[in-house]
DNA sequence: TGCTTGCCTGGAGTGCACTCCAAGTCTCTA
DNA sequence: TAGAGACTTGGAGTGCACTCCAGGCAAGCA
């Protein structure tokens, strides 16, 4: 269980650690190093490579990972998406269309539109949601008085 | 499959059925009706009572489940719950809070007071992202252009 | 009378997103 | 030189929230 200790230790202020994001050029990092800055398990970051979700990660001279700080960008992109519900099958897809190339420009666009569209409607419930709950322990105070 | 065509054929706007809502009295809807009004499936449906999520539904004299309208609200108040992400056990621990009576109203606020902060972090973070779409898909539209 | 439709039950199956396991390699420190 | 610790792999396991299945019952209609 050593390996997953230090994303655990993380919890979830994935910025309290002495990893720091370095300066391009000197961007290397290991996959625990990855874990800690990311708040996500060496696993999950080994399962997102081999799904797609990461075009395959640098390697040491003795077949480690090294991610760099691109990899980090693109693991924060990841983090927001699927913060908002996107489904893996989808950021998978949206990998697929960046590594293809220029051509698929407006078929990433349209994923991304089509996302945006989802996440106001999820906004807006959120919301509503907010009104009923105001409503509801509003009440739970009136009558615990 | 004749069960659950009810449900599929209701879509994703429940209400666009011929079911609708009884006064108080004559109000006495069978699983399949539930399940056009609420669009949740007939099997979910049983599935919430079983985990305790409802408490036990009216029968008809042979054995069949007759909702009424303070199911149908209770119904709409767990579907909002559903929408905010919060979690299956907790929704059956504040249904079991309802059934336990008036000295558990303390417990019913903290938990929605609880849920509502998670609902405002969600939407802050909604919103960042929000943003950060708004960013990317416009780059797509220079650049497509 | 037979057929269809809608419902009943307990238990098994599904899909998603991880999460863990076993067995091994490599590097570093005591 | 031994032991600890971080890493490697493919594949199996987990938890959640449903979703379906098999076998059966009751009511309405041709």
């Amino acid at each position: 269980m050593t390996e997953t200790a230090a994303a655990a230790g993380v919890g979830d202020c994935a910025s309290r650690t002495s990893v720091r994001p370095r300066p391009d050029g000197q961007d290397s990092y290991t996959i625990g190093e990855v874990a800690a800055l990311t708040g996500l398990s060496a696993h999950t970051l080994r399962w997102y490579e081999r799904i797609g979700l990461m075009s395959r990660v640098g390697r040491s001279h003795n077949g480690q990972r090294r991610y760099d700080n691109d990899d980090l960008r693109w693991l924060e992109f990841v983090g927001r998406l699927r913060l908002t519900g996107m489904p893996v099958a989808d950021m998978v897809r949206y990998a697929e269309l960046l590594r293809e190339g220029d051509h698929t420009f407006a078929a990433r666009q349209e994923l991304l539109v089509r996302h945006r569209e989802e996440v106001r409607r999820h906004i807006a419930e959120l919301r509503a949601t907010l009104a009923v709950l105001d409503f509801k322990i509003e009440i739970y105070g009136g009558s615990a008085r």
